[in-house]
DNA sequence: CGAAATATTTCAACCGATTGCAGTAATTTA
DNA sequence: TAAATTACTGCAATCGGTTGAAATATTTCG
């Protein structure tokens, strides 16, 4: 990089000291109109930028978000970082973006590495792989604000923000039972992740309600397009295939549809399925995917807010009381129920 | 944050100099093997780690690369994002994310955000709206070496890497007329963009090489689903409808399929379409979509690994010779041709 | 044993900007 | 005209770490 102006070049140029620069250039009122004038007509001419990296070491602060996130590349994540950038963009916060690629370990170096650039704040949605927390726990000792999305823990005393996965799940799986599905089979995350636990329980209450005999054996661990495909086509073939499916995100919804139209089965006629996500793929497919929206955008926006107002705060850690905002979800109705 | 521990604290505590400590802990042979052990047992029992942003403002380097961006949450830049996130982690560089959400007047203020962040180096795919690019050449007036990928332009002085477009889209209607096509319409992109105007050229010289004439009235410029979606029903109305489709992108290519659909078109007999991107989406539709792969994981890899060199180079910026990657594409023949 | 050589450690300046306090100049007041 | 204000401006320390040069401690050797 080029050498850049310094207030130093500035006061050299005008035989100013630094100091009467820095106060000029901000206002400050002990400074003559005359100099004030002067020294800003110099820095603009020279295209002065004040060092950013000189204020952060004084100011002990960034105006940096770290983000750590299992996979940009898939459309729940990629709107999630989306709304995040969209609230750190306004609020004059630049945004440092870190994959775990759902590996546990990639996830540990992440959270040195959000050490290491002194981020103000971090954001996190952790991997599917993670069971122990102590690395962001070693974040919080670090009395850095740590907002959990999407997945989260009870373990750890930090903020979260989630779509209403049970919510979501219940509302899935009573519009099944309402278009006439007896029979509903769950595609599910693991139960490791709490979206995995709370859909689960959406789908189980929805059932109850409706006194719907709960069966674990219509209950699948499959949330990707590959393996909810293969389940799909195993738990189709049988004789007492189930007539409806609610899976736990669109891809495996979308592979369930694909996996039913292959072994000859109408969708919705024969086989009705809710996905959860409404991803953009939803409304792309035929017929096009009912599925459950979890506002992506806003999820990730209302995650962003929450660290800004931790950060906005004095930090009594004694009295810190985590909060969890919950996104309302919504289902959209189309042709596949 | 909490108070880090510093350099100081060590040196108190063991009533040496910070110069010591900071010689001890990077093993300079100065220091004696007694007082370097020291000095690092005391700092990984408290835990030290060096304050990156004190050694930013030393070495005025701060291992970050800006990346701007149009938007996030579609799934060709957030590839790019992944393959750009996977080199700089490797080589220990954090990634800043800045969207310009296609609006030239953001771009220009995340050029100047990229400024005060310091950034070591800045990887680039414009706005559509973009038509001047003097904030880019600020930029590189500041000696930041800029990267250009995907959206490039060549009134800059820059890297650029980029897909083999006019390739691409060669062997897209390459592909079409093999098919038996004689009636090609192409959806294009706008053409102040290159890849629009490679893409139109490709398709204009595969016409050529099978003596089929162009024709503009089946050119439109449609990049999007829904100026897509419009686009295809006017056209496919036409008593003289075309029997093929050359789509700038997937979403537009989709968008015909479900138009064609709507119109009680048969894909491919009636009509055969080819996209540009093999997304995630082209293989869930149906019929499953013909598409140009344009890699773009790979292409953000290359364009990481540019900026990269750049960064490690001597920039002697008087002999600076632009380098232009380009990165071969690969059509991916599925049930929509 | 004392000087020279070597080993080890500290001093002080620096990176760029901020800010409390001291200092100087200009103006007002007595 | 001298003293007291007021208006500006500069000094120096600070943030945390690095590094050339100087200082001190320890060894070695004649």
């Amino acid at each position: 990089m080029k050498h850049q102006i310094t207030i130093k070049d500035i006061a050299v140029k005008l035989g100013l000291s630094t100091s009467t620069v820095s106060r000029a250039l901000k206002d400050h009122p002990d400074i003559s109109p005359k100099t004030r004038v002067a020294v800003k007509e110099l820095a603009s001419l020279l295209g002065y930028r004040p060092n950013r990296i000189a204020l952060n070491l004084r100011n002990n602060s960034t105006r940096t978000i770290g983000l750590i996130i299992p996979e940009i590349e898939h459309y729940f994540f990629s709107a999630i970082i989306n709304g995040i950038e969209e609230v750190a963009y306004k609020n004059d916060y630049s945004v440092m973006v870190f994959q775990s690629n759902e590996s546990y370990k990639r996830e540990v170096i992440n959270t040195q590495a959000v050490l290491t650039n002194r981020v103000d704040g971090v954001l996190v949605s952790f991997s599917k792989e993670t069971r122990d927390f102590s690395h962001f726990q070693r974040l919080i000792d670090n009395e850095i604000p740590v907002v959990f999305f999407d997945r989260v823990t009870e373990e750890l005393q930090a903020d979260q923000v989630v779509a209403d996965d049970y919510q979501g799940a219940f509302i899935a799986v009573n519009h099944l039972i309402e278009k006439g599905c007896k029979r509903i089979a769950h595609f599910a995350a693991p139960q490791s992740l709490a979206i995995g636990r709370s859909r689960l329980s959406g789908y189980h209450d929805a059932l109850l309600k409706h006194d719907i005999a709960y069966n674990p054996a219509l209950v699948v661990l499959a949330d990707t397009f590959d393996s909810s495909k293969k389940a799909a086509h195993d738990i189709l073939r049988n004789a007492d295939r189930p007539d409806g499916f609610f899976a736990v995100n669109d891809m495996s919804a979308i592979a369930i549809i694909k996996a039913a139209v292959e072994l000859g089965l109408k969708v919705p006629q024969d086989v009705k399925v809710v996905g959860f996500e409404n991803s953009k793929s939803s409304a792309l497919i035929e017929p096009e995917l009912t599925s459950v929206d979890q506002f992506g955008f806003e999820l990730g926006r209302e995650a962003c807010l929450q660290l800004l107002r931790r950060l906005k705060e004095d930090e009594d850690i004694s009295e810190f009381k985590p909060v969890k905002k919950v996104i309302k979800t919504k289902l959209v109705v189309r042709g596949s129920t």
